[in-house]
DNA sequence: ATCTTTTTAGCACAAACGTGCTTGAACCGT
DNA sequence: ACGGTTCAAGCACGTTTGTGCTAAAAAGAT
């Protein structure tokens, strides 16, 4: 029988170069080569663990999803083994949604990576799967969030579709200006803005 | 003396090709070639009206940047100039805000080219100054409209900026979804996002 | 020690890229 | 009619990309 390696193991070597490749050069320089040469492999040893460069960032674009959908889970049962409206409760939620932030270092990353192959997909039709599948997970952990949040638990189909789009929203817009004008967008900023957000979320005008 | 043409309009005929390239396959295909294509010209004339092409992105980013700050003044004079709180004032600000999104076909190429380059400047350094510059025209005119909405018109300067980053988050993620994700976001649901977030704004809550 | 299969490495080719440079074509003022 | 300047077009070179294919190296099973 032959060398024994781990391919599972070899494989998230590989994309870890992905990813590290895309947060400081981004994507369009995440080319077979330069991949091997971050990971300190021959293109041909990459290429011996992923059949073409599409099925590498396919591949890479489902991790960084998983990553992040496992954490939004994580945070999430967090909140759920809180009492609402507790502070501690409303220090968990405030967790949760720095999760989608660059506010450290592997945060930082995840997203830089995440906002790459999002916008990739819009053109790119090998990743739009993922895209789908990416959205539909988020959106999935928000509108649950948005759901105990909001005062009368989201009664109203369409009221809660708005406010979970909403929160969706702020959220991305965020993240992006995290990552592209971090000179204006500081981490306390962000906190403001999340919880300013959080209090137009409970407190709800009257006048609607 | 030679053969006499308007070089702005060519210049802005070269730029339109970038755009729709921009808006149908993504910054990474505008190259010379293909926008020479695009344009219905050679390589070598493109090249005599951009000496090379970095200097024809970041002259396509300087006109969409002007096309989009033009178009966000002219809309917020219409705002000035109606009494504050009448309906013809709150349709106004719906109208500014729709600005952003790409609401017909010429808003969502302008927002597609607009966010391409702005994700492209976090890698490209030719790309940040005309970025930085993006950044302060939009945060001027939603600075002021956010301190003409206010029910205390502002007062309290860090409130002021939470406030403003707040809206330009929720816009910018608007935006990015009704680009990656259309078929989940329609015109409809940003209108209910963003007058739901202008309700917060004017009813503030009081527990602040 | 030898065989077998995995792993690693590398070559070669076509395609696309930016750019320096050259060559016609077009046209206005004289 | 002619000359000089600008516009339009293209060639050629060096890089970089993905990929098909080949071949050496490594190591457990016999």
């Amino acid at each position: 029988m032959p060398k024994i390696v781990d391919a599972g193991a070899r494989r998230q070597e590989v994309v870890e170069a992905v990813f590290r490749i895309i947060a400081s050069d981004g994507l369009e320089r995440a080319s077979l080569r330069e991949v091997a040469d971050e990971a300190g492999l021959a293109v041909g040893s990459v290429r011996h663990y992923f059949a073409s460069s599409d099925e590498l960032l396919v591949h890479s674009f489902a991790v960084v999803i998983d990553r992040i959908a496992g954490r939004l889970e994580e945070a999430f049962a967090v909140v759920e083994s809180l009492e609402s409206g507790s502070a501690e409760h409303d220090a968990a939620v405030l967790t949760l949604l720095g999760q989608f932030l660059p506010l450290d270092e592997e945060l930082a990353v995840d997203a830089c990576v995440w906002m790459a192959f999002r916008h990739a997909a819009r053109i790119r039709p090998v990743l739009e799967q993922e895209a789908a599948r990416s959205h539909r997970a988020v959106a999935a952990v928000v509108g649950r969030l948005v759901m105990r949040l909001m005062p009368d638990g989201g009664s109203g189909q369409d009221r809660l579709v708005t406010e979970a789009e909403r929160l969706l929203a702020t959220l991305d817009g965020l993240c992006m200006h995290a990552l592209l004008q971090p000179e204006w967008m500081t981490a306390e900023v962000c906190r403001d803005v999340l919880t300013a957000h959080l209090d137009t979320l409970v407190a709800l005008p009257s006048n609607r």
